[in-house]
RNA sequence: GCCCCAGUGGCGGAAUCGGUAGACGCGACGGAUUCAAAAUCCGUUUCCUUCACGGGAGUGCCCGUUCGAGUCGGGCCUGGGGCACCA
């Protein structure tokens, strides 16, 4: 039968026309249904898509279709994460203005998405650089700031000295800049921080209740915000000490090893190091030094542990006559702990280095049970390396012979009640690794911090009647730095409190916050209030959430932060964790190809000849040889680029969509190839012929189903059924690759159906059940060839209002069943019984067997093992 | 250094509960169709051994638990990721 090619590039645009004049994916709250919330992290407008989101946002399609099908009223949006560096660097180059250069791209980049064929309520579009939203992230902001949720401090901060900007600690990756890559400088200044600290016991606790979120990606979380378990000890001074310097507190995790300590070391910055240094002039110079050091890996790696001498000792809190030096260290972190340690070299081996280099005592005190592991620990002490595995105390008095753990306790224990200046000796304490969230950024193209401030009254908050505090049109980026400070018309207000001249903040908040809570703002992106407490409360939590690793920390954490930041400014009811299931997607990767003279090529740019060991491959235009390279991320710099619009106007969006379903489980990298191109691309036309011949060779859409069936057609409907049943499984729990393998086991079945001569009628009403649901399965997948074949199958309807068909339970279980049968654990035959059969049946048939009899030789088995519908084993 | 994950044919991968390892796709090989090609269809494709029937080995390596291990436990090796002067 001659059948004309699937046109998907002309189809396509068609189908997208059709579901925009219906509004078939506009949504709208509805309480009689269950409603599911898909997202995907939204789009950065750089200008233009790439494979990374064709493979994101057709997931999430898939998934927001499939329970669309199922019932549920499905919200599925999409917005733009629009402000941020690239639009000013563009503006620098180019002479427009960020906006204009990044309402271009969002246009662009529309347009593109849209080719995609997503099932989007476009209706709830925004971005989070139109005033309409980032109005509301003010509002929110002076919600924080009345709570102390927002706060300024004068702090350390990392300078990107590039980007001409701070970056939070979670945004400095290995000492540089995550964008600019520069190495990042400490610098003093006064910023605006969001006190996420409040929440890391709570923001960690509730990892355990994200039991749909990846583990990786929790454990990540864990680790960043860092919980120890430890014991705040109060130390008095003896010596010079300054006025108020009487106790020195420090944090440690291990007060079991309090008998090894031989130094106390004290942060550069630390308040006594600071009252010591005003009348000692070496000390001051030393730490001076120590603040002028990098913070980059290389520098702290090859930095020496050092420190200075103060002169002062700490009593023991054991044993007044026990005194020990206290120093100032350069590796002691001020904004860690207490900014003061003990120093206990024996389990420590920066602590061991540093008691080595200025002649302290080290004092085994924790060592293995076992005398010769004990021999050897002591051994590799008295050589420099320090014993930090488990064991018992040792020259450690009333400690001795207990566990740390239970010396931990002991001395907890031992010290409570005891006081020194007034205070207690010990107290338990959990410090965290997280820091409060520095959102203060030197730059235009964000979201402006609504505060104002006046010589007479101090930080005025903008009052909200005034929001939004919208950014200035007329701006120059001819100089470096923000354009904001030299902008004075917008910069110099009066007053709100008093009236007298005061200054706008100049400095806008880190992108992070816009990205932080527009989840929220999608229940109701018109709402004059942030959140629409009756939309949040209906469709929040989202259901499932679909993104990239890369933002497992950053945005992750602070938005599980906003959030509960939100729900305790009353903006939204109670909801404390944004994302019930997460779900974190591999990246799109390709060839690298380089040529002779060491640039990169595209793949468009290159031929490939040969197979296997004799690939080679030449560059179009010149004919010469190129270097075939690594498979790596789809990236600018090394043109390893596949153009979506390409693939899309030349195969077709279903195409694109398919191939990146197939094969690679999701969370995995996938390698775009031009095989797997052109496989997808044969399986659209091959299910386009299969349609085809089940109209022609099928029964009709009326037919009556018949009253019993043949084997021929039970056997295809059980496979029909049986692959609805698990497509729909596999797509709920988003792995796609399985359900394409299980779609495409289904086509072969159909196939081999429709191959028979002259079908009886039985078999050709199983052939159109088949037909129409091999339809609607691949509908999710591939909805522009789903619509096209649905229509093609004579239905007046669109697909994609199509229920999701109910697979028939008793087409699910076959009656006759193989159970393998065992030898010694060897699977030596197969017996083919009822479903039904029993341990005494399965036995008897398996002890038939030739081969069976054969391996016991006569003897009787020693034992046989059946377990019914699985396995029989024979032990011989 | 610490923490986490992964390792299965030529390749991507499947095996949801400890029960027939290699589904499905790609590639390759053979065949049909064609004047020829494209397109399509049919078959073979873990390795070793055998003319064949068959036999043996096999999920990174070693050991263990079990009637039975890709799957569970212990110890390694390799690769990837995260954190890192955090007391």
């Amino acid at each position: 039968m001659a059948t004309e090619r699937y046109n998907a590039p002309d189809r396509e645009p068609h189908w997208q026309s059709v579901w925009k004049d219906r509004d078939t994916f506009r949504t709208g709250t509805d309480p009689d249904k269950p409603k599911c919330y898909v997202l995907e992290m939204f789009p950065y407008p750089s200008g233009r898509i790439h494979m990374g989101h064709v493979r994101n946002y057709t997931m999430g399609d898939v998934l927001a279709r499939y329970k669309r099908a199922r019932g549920f009223n499905v919200l599925h949006p999409m917005g733009w994460d629009a402000f941020g560096m690239p639009a000013e660097n563009a503006a620098m180059q180019n002479q427009t203005h960020p906006g204009t250069w990044t309402y271009a791209n969002i246009a662009a980049m529309r347009t593109q998405l849209k080719s995609i064929g997503l099932a989007i309520d476009w209706s709830r579009e925004f971005a989070t650089c139109d005033a309409a939203y980032y109005k509301h992230q003010q509002a929110q902001f002076l919600d924080f700031l009345d709570k102390g949720i927002a706060y300024r401090k004068s702090s350390k901060v990392n300078w990107d000295p590039v980007d001409h900007t701070v970056l939070a600690n979670e945004q400095v990756i290995d000492g540089k800049g995550w964008r600019s890559g520069a190495e990042v400088e400490q610098r003093e200044l006064t910023q605006w921080f969001l006190k996420i600290t409040d929440y890391a016991p709570e923001l960690l606790e509730a990892l355990d209740t994200l039991d749909k979120w990846p583990e990786k990606v929790r454990t990540m979380q864990a680790n960043w915000i860092g919980r120890s378990e430890g014991l705040l000890m109060r130390w008095a001074l003896a010596g010079d000490t300054p006025a108020g310097h009487d106790v020195l507190d420090i944090y440690t995790t291990r007060p079991d090893t309090v008998f090894g300590a031989s130094f106390m070391a004290i942060a550069p910055d630390h308040p006594l190091a600071k009252a010591l240094e005003t009348s000692n002039a070496d000390l001051a110079t030393f730490c001076d030094t120590c603040r002028q050091m990098g913070t980059s890996v290389a520098d702290i790696e090859s930095a020496e542990k050092l420190g200075f001498d103060t002169g002062l000792t700490a009593v023991h809190p054991f044993d007044d006559t026990w005194k020990v030096p206290v120093y100032v260290a350069n590796f002691i972190l001020m904004d860690y702990g207490t900014g003061a340690i003990f120093g206990c070299p024996s389990g420590d081996q920066r602590d061991i280095d540093f008691a080595r280099k200025y002649d302290l005592p080290v004092i085994p005190v924790v060592a293995p049970d076992s005398d010769a592991a004990r021999a050897e620990a002591l051994r590799q002490i008295a050589a420099g390396t320090a014993y930090t595995g488990p064991g018992v105390m040792i020259n450690s008095r009333f400690l001795d012979g207990q566990d740390t753990q239970t010396a931990f306790n002991s001395v907890a224990d031992r010290l409570s009640g005891e006081t020194v200046g007034g205070k207690p000796v010990a107290e338990r304490q959990t410090q965290f690794r997280l820091r409060d969230w520095g959102i203060s950024r030197q730059r235009y193209w964000g979201c402006p911090i609504p505060v104002i401030h006046c010589d007479d009254c101090g930080v005025v908050p903008v009052p909200k009647a005034d929001l939004p505090v919208e950014l200035p049109d007329d701006v120059s980026f001819a100089d470096p730095g923000n354009p904001l400070d030299r902008h004075a018309t917008w910069r110099d207000v009066a007053c709100p409190s008093c009236g007298k001249p005061a200054r706008r903040e100049t400095d806008t908040m880190d992108t992070f916050v816009d990205s932080s809570w527009y989840f929220v703002r999608f229940a109701d992106p018109t709402s004059d209030t942030p959140a629409n407490a009756d939309a949040t409360r209906y469709w929040l939590p989202v259901d499932q959430y679909i993104g990239g690793i890369e933002h497992a920390i950053l945005h992750l954490l602070y938005s599980r932060f906003w959030t509960r930041a939100m729900s305790d400014t009353g903006h939204v009811d109670n909801l404390r964790e944004p994302f019930a299931a997460l779900f974190t997607q591999g990246m799109v990767t390709h060839e690298t190809y380089k040529a002779a003279d060491g640039t990169w090529l595209t793949p468009v740019d290159v031929d490939i000849t040969g197979e296997g060991q004799a690939r080679a491959a030449t560059q179009r235009a010149t004919g010469q040889p190129v270097t075939i390279g690594g498979i790596e991320k789809m990236s600018k710099s090394k043109k390893n680029l596949v153009d979506p619009d390409e693939i899309i106007g030349s195969y077709g969006a279903d195409c694109a969509r398919w191939f990146m379903l197939s094969d690679s489980p999701p969370e995995r990298d996938v390698q775009w190839t031009e095989a797997g191109v052109a496989g997808a691309s044969r399986f659209i036309q091959r299910i386009w012929r299969l349609v085809d011949e089940a109209i022609a060779k099928g029964a009709t859409s009326d037919a009556a189903a018949p009253v019993s069936f043949s084997d021929d057609a039970m056997a295809l409907r059980r496979v029909t059924h049986k692959t609805l049943d698990q497509v729909g499984n596999d797509i709920e729990a988003l792995r796609f690759n399985v359900a394409v393998a299980k779609i495409y086991e289904f086509a072969n079945a159909l196939q081999s159906a429709l191959a028979q001569n002259e079908p009886k009628p039985d078999v050709q009403w199983a052939v159109r059940e088949a037909a129409e649901i091999m339809v609607q399965l691949v509908g999710p997948m591939m909805p522009h060839l789903g619509e096209e074949c649905w229509a093609r199958l004579g239905n007046h309807t669109l697909l994609a209002d199509q229920p999701w068909p109910a697979a028939e339970p008793g087409l699910l279980v076959d009656d006759q069943i193989t159970v393998a049968v065992q030898v010694n654990g060897k699977r030596r035959d197969e017996i083919s019984v009822a479903k039904t059969a029993d341990k005494a049946e399965l036995e008897a048939a398996a002890l038939a067997l030739d081969s069976v009899r054969k391996a016991l030789d006569g003897q009787a088995p020693k034992r046989v093992i059946v377990v019914p519908q699985r396995i029989v084993n024979v032990v011989v």
